[in-house]
DNA sequence: TTGAAAGCGATACCAT
DNA sequence: ATGGTATCGCTTTCAA
């Protein structure tokens, strides 16, 4: 546990001074500094294994090269932790790090996890949720360059950009693939009522359904919720007892786990999944969707795309600031489209 | 995106030195500062909406009060969360902030991970991993305090304490609530072999069995995966078309997601849980096991508990260095004990 | 009771 | 080509 070496440390190793360690080892030798003197900096630095101190540089320099993300539960719920992912990997690629605070719902922890990284000097901000949400954005964000994703600007004059997946399209294209199929009898499982996501995705499913000429049928489209158990009864709702005739043919759902339920709720009723039932989910869960029997065929979010691209507008302003193509356009809105995955468990319409 | 307010402004509104914010401002004010002074102070760091400057506190203090953790994939993946959350509640009670790095299960990433945070003056590190696996230490955390959550030091001389659930008497009980249902026939589906925690869930099993005296059919010991198809699979395979003397009368699985897959399995070959069928699961994942259909009895992970126990370890040597209980005694364990949750899929054996 | 000054580690400017 | 020095923001010691 001793303590490392620092830049004075080498310089004396060398024999310099530490002005010429710091030209040297950032490259700025050249010119500068004899030959010889860079050699025995270079030697000395790698004897000690000398690494530049992270905070002195930042007091220094008054930037960290640290990104903040600032989560709802990310981290610990089960979900969308591939955005945090998707946007270290652009980070990472730009020669910057990211650190992660989560606040596990408290939205009072918001504003202080905000400062304690602002505290910590980092050079921009990222707020990512679990599900599109919109957010009380925590007032420090203001100060740095900031990003949403997943979520977006709960105010009436938004300030900030935010990333979010293309919903009504992939409620659409969900819809679409049954419809492509030959279901005319198509059910769809919402989740719960209180998530923006819904109506969205059902305005899709409507869409989708009026292209085709299809009426409607509103006892079709149920408000569930978002578990394997909501899916269950809902799917029990519309397939117990009732003639195969009255049967939706296909049920598209809002999530994965929905599918799940609605899985076990065919199989109880001696169903087969996708011969006499079509499911479709959607977020295409990781070990969830491809693991199902028979495998989910869903509509995948786009997790780390949205991570990156929300990655790239923010390093965009913090390398570029004034120049960036997204100054002067506060609030704007990035929408990334859903992917279909088709695995088995849609197939064709039955014939009756 | 104006400049923070410096201690400086503080001093030049109230119309005192530097130094007085600073005591003042850290509750050594009385005997140092005249109490005009101190109000004159306070009043103006609060108009000046003044915080101390993190950076600057962590070089000249040499410490941070941030604990690092780093992960192999604990935000991406949908596991495990809840490590971090109860590490986190412990280390905010105790006025430190915890940030986190995920190295997306690569493990070249896990020195750099290590070196960005001890760069950064964490005054402790944590390791956290999805599932029970030994670990090759970064060097860098032999450097500062520092814990390893659901892993264990994988060298020859463990240097680090860590905090892992008690897989054996884990398993040993799943069995044990089988048994005390009346059941005498009861598969265990494994996980992956590749995972260590798999053998020992499957010792408890052998012990639950051997105490009741109970032989072991091998058969019935399946290496089955981790996922829903794993499960199904393998329920298939001890299930279907086996006459009801020689099925299994239940399965204790390795983790939900089997659990999900036996269930699966058994409504298509129209067995009913647990009336023909106990099944059990392992983890107590979240939004999985209490919202199946029937919920699972399972066996619940000690998440939260764990990264609290590490947490706690670390802290006590951080903030008692030397004079700590676990002091002199490297590569010490820490065991948190499972605990079953009974639910709605395991009930009486079946009367044949 | 107060303020001046040193130091934490690194960089950049400016003399030499 | 080289090294001395100010600076980032803060705490702490010491002298006045």
């Amino acid at each position: 546990m001793q303590r490392k070496a620092t830049a004075l440390d080498v310089a004396k190793r060398a024999g310099v001074s530490r002005s010429a360690v710091s030209l040297v080892l950032n490259g700025r030798g050249d010119g500068n500094v004899a030959k010889e003197s860079q050699d025995r900096i270079r030697q000395a630095a790698a004897d000690l294994n000398y690494s530049p101190n992270a905070i002195a540089l930042s007091l220094r320099n008054q930037r960290s090269r640290v990104i903040g993300i600032v989560s709802d539960e990310v981290v610990v719920s089960p979900f969308d932790g591939n955005i945090i992912g998707g946007a270290d990997d652009v980070a990472r690629a730009h020669g910057f790090v990211t650190v992660v605070m989560d606040t596990e719902l408290d939205a009072s922890r918001d504003e202080s996890a905000v400062e304690t990284l602002l505290d910590r000097q980092v050079d921009g901000l990222m707020y990512v949720t679990v599900g599109l949400k919109p957010l009380d954005v925590p007032h420090g964000m203001l100060r740095v360059p900031s990003v949403l994703a997943n979520c977006y600007d709960n105010s009436p004059t938004p300030q900030l950009h935010h990333v979010i997946p293309d919903e009504v399209s992939g409620g659409r294209e969900a819809t679409g693939h049954l419809l492509q199929l030959g279901h005319r009898e198509v059910a769809f499982l919402a989740g719960a009522a209180t998530s923006p996501a819904v109506p969205l995705r059902v305005e899709g499913h409507r869409m989708a359904l009026a292209e085709a000429s299809i009426p409607v049928r509103e006892d079709r489209i149920i408000m569930a919720g978002w578990d394997i158990d909501d899916g269950f009864h809902g799917a029990m709702k519309m397939l117990d007892g009732v003639s195969p005739a009255e049967r939706p043919t296909a049920i598209a759902c809002a999530n994965d786990r929905l599918a799940v339920g609605v899985a076990l709720a065919a199989a109880r009723l001696g169903l087969s999944v996708p011969r006499d039932l079509s499911i479709m989910g959607y977020d295409d869960e990781f070990r969830i969707a491809a693991t199902m029997v028979p495998a989910l065929t869903t509509m995948a979010l786009p997790l780390r795309d949205m991570g990156a691209a929300a990655m790239s507008m923010l390093l965009e302003q913090i390398e570029n600031p004034g120049s960036s193509t997204v100054e002067g356009h506060p609030g704007l809105e990035t929408m990334v489209p859903c992917r279909l995955v088709v695995r088995e468990s849609t197939g064709p319409v039955p014939s009756r």
